[in-house]
DNA sequence: TTCTCTGCAAATGCTTTGCAGAGGC
DNA sequence: GCCTCTGCAAAGCATTTGCAGAGAA
């Protein structure tokens, strides 16, 4: 039997902990790969599931909080009723719908600064943009 | 005895539902003016406990729901433990310290906007940029 | 009376944790 | 054997909800 155990080739990122690639995780970093639509823990354990029978849900949470120290991906708190993971890391933003609650990536990214007089000291590593609005279906069906 | 329960009286973001200025709400919404700490629903709740022993949680809860819709707050999703109550509603963004979680008011409202191109047939309404880093206090005490 | 609001306690829902068993090394 | 990972179930928390009682009109 073949060796599904491998530990995973980590890139820059890596950390000293070790980190098995376990058929779970794989499925699990499958389903995340290049995917866009944000998916909650929830979304991802049933993803998975359908291919991969057994999993648990608890393992999608512990993957993920693996993936987050490898800073493979990003948590993402938009949404206050449940948190949504994002497996791009380059610098992007968001367009969100305020009704459908459709996260949309801009990937290109524009420039986002903080004028350096407003900074307050701050040594700021990171930044994100969020874009409330309707998104094109939901602007059709609006009516109020 | 006065009466304490008046009406409040609603500015433009009035709705129809009705609004009774209960010596709960206005402890709530006392210590809500133009406070820039960002606080939690426990925080809010211990600090309006100090003053008014007569108040619970689920209150707190109830009140922010309702100063909500009227358009008085907005709840902020940055921290994914806990949700965040902000009463500053003129347009401005955020300085997160990393580190010690501290959120910053940038109260000056800085060029920020979606390039045509990329909004990707969104009805924009609102915005919310959020820069991730160390605060001048923690800055100093890091070493990694 | 009628209506809204309150406090308490119970319920909900997402996420984390404890633990014993399995598999790789 | 040693170590990590897994699934299950239980625990933990923030938030919401049900409900009876209180106060205003």
């Amino acid at each position: 039997m073949s060796n599904v155990y491998a530990r995973y080739k980590m890139g820059q990122q890596q950390r000293e902990r070790s980190f098995k690639l376990t058929p779970q995780r794989a499925a699990i970093m499958a389903f995340l790969e290049d995917n866009h639509s944000h998916p909650s823990a929830e979304d991802i354990y049933e993803a998975v599931l359908e291919k991969y029978p057994m999993v648990s849900l608890a393992t999608v949470y512990n993957t993920l909080e693996v993936l987050k120290q490898l800073g493979r991906v990003a948590e993402l708190n938009i949404d206050g009723e449940r948190k949504h993971f994002d497996p791009i890391m380059s610098p992007h933003h968001h367009l969100i719908c305020t009704k459908c609650k459709e996260i949309v990536d801009i990937l290109k990214d524009f420039d986002l600064d903080v004028p350096r007089d407003l900074s307050k000291g701050f040594r700021i590593v990171g930044r994100r943009a969020d874009f409330y609005g309707l998104c094109p279906a939901c602007s059709e069906t609006e009516e109020k």
